[in-house]
DNA sequence: GCCGGTATACGACGCCAGTCGTAGACTGCG
DNA sequence: CGCAGTCTACGACTGGCGTCGTATACCGGC
């Protein structure tokens, strides 16, 4: 049925993400860590590095042969960035059945993120009856 | 202080958003409603109505001189996949932060959208502790 | 039935992101 | 110090999307 498509997943944030796991890497680590996993070629994560390092989003150090890198952002930083434009056009823009998509959506969840999120709108809740 | 950029709006899901709410209407009467204002020109919206088009989401029937458009998925159904992929991405990519992502980016919402959130939440919750 | 004017079709460009190949730079070993 | 091998730099291609311009098709009025 489904004969339309969305947006493909991003490489370029799974690489970030996975610095901030490591705090530091090289292009190789990353590589044997998501491309090879992926089928990607080395090359292709490292422009993915490259790109990164053009946002200014991570940084480098010269190590022996090759590079060490390392966020240069918070992860906190952009993780909020992310949440409130996910948060904000998710609800935005489904005023009408935002409540629908979301039960279904909440359905698919793992439990854990469940919890997260449950969690996260209990501390929103709390806020916001103390105020 | 953020000196990297953050993806742009889909314009493409606006133009989609404001068939759902119209129900039915021409390209003139979308770039009046939606691209005057952003002060974007006719063929513009025109060019966005066709790969709509194209990718099955809306069809049309000519009346008079120009054409009618009407959605041709249901709203639920694509709200659904947007849903679950931004709260998968959301809250499965950051296992580490997701919590205080979350805080932060619920305490910038809308107090009604809070509410749906909430509520969908809760919904879940019955159906698991129900189940 | 012709004309004018609007609507549409479609191509073009820029930019981003994913993907890869290649050529050149650099390091470390012998 | 030179060589081999690795790492990097960078260009290229693809596809999506926002944005626009142009040329053509079309409708409705006269």
């Amino acid at each position: 049925m489904k004969d339309f498509r969305l947006p493909a997943d991003d490489l370029e944030y799974t690489v970030l993400a996975a610095l901030w796991d490591l705090g530091t890497a090289s292009v190789r680590e990353l590589h044997e860590r998501l491309g090879v996993p992926q089928g990607l070629v080395y090359t292709t994560i490292a422009k993915v590095v490259d790109r990164l390092r053009e946002k200014g989003l991570i940084q480098r150090q010269r190590r022996g042969a090759a590079f060490q890198y390392r966020p240069k952002v918070a992860r906190e930083t952009v993780e909020r960035a992310r949440a409130r434009i996910a948060l904000t056009r998710l609800l935005g823009a489904a005023p009408r059945s935002a409540a629908a998509a979301l039960v279904e959506a909440v359905q698919d969840l793992d439990p854990q993120l469940l919890g997260e999120l449950e969690r996260a709108v209990a501390v929103q809740r709390r806020a916001k009856d103390g105020a």
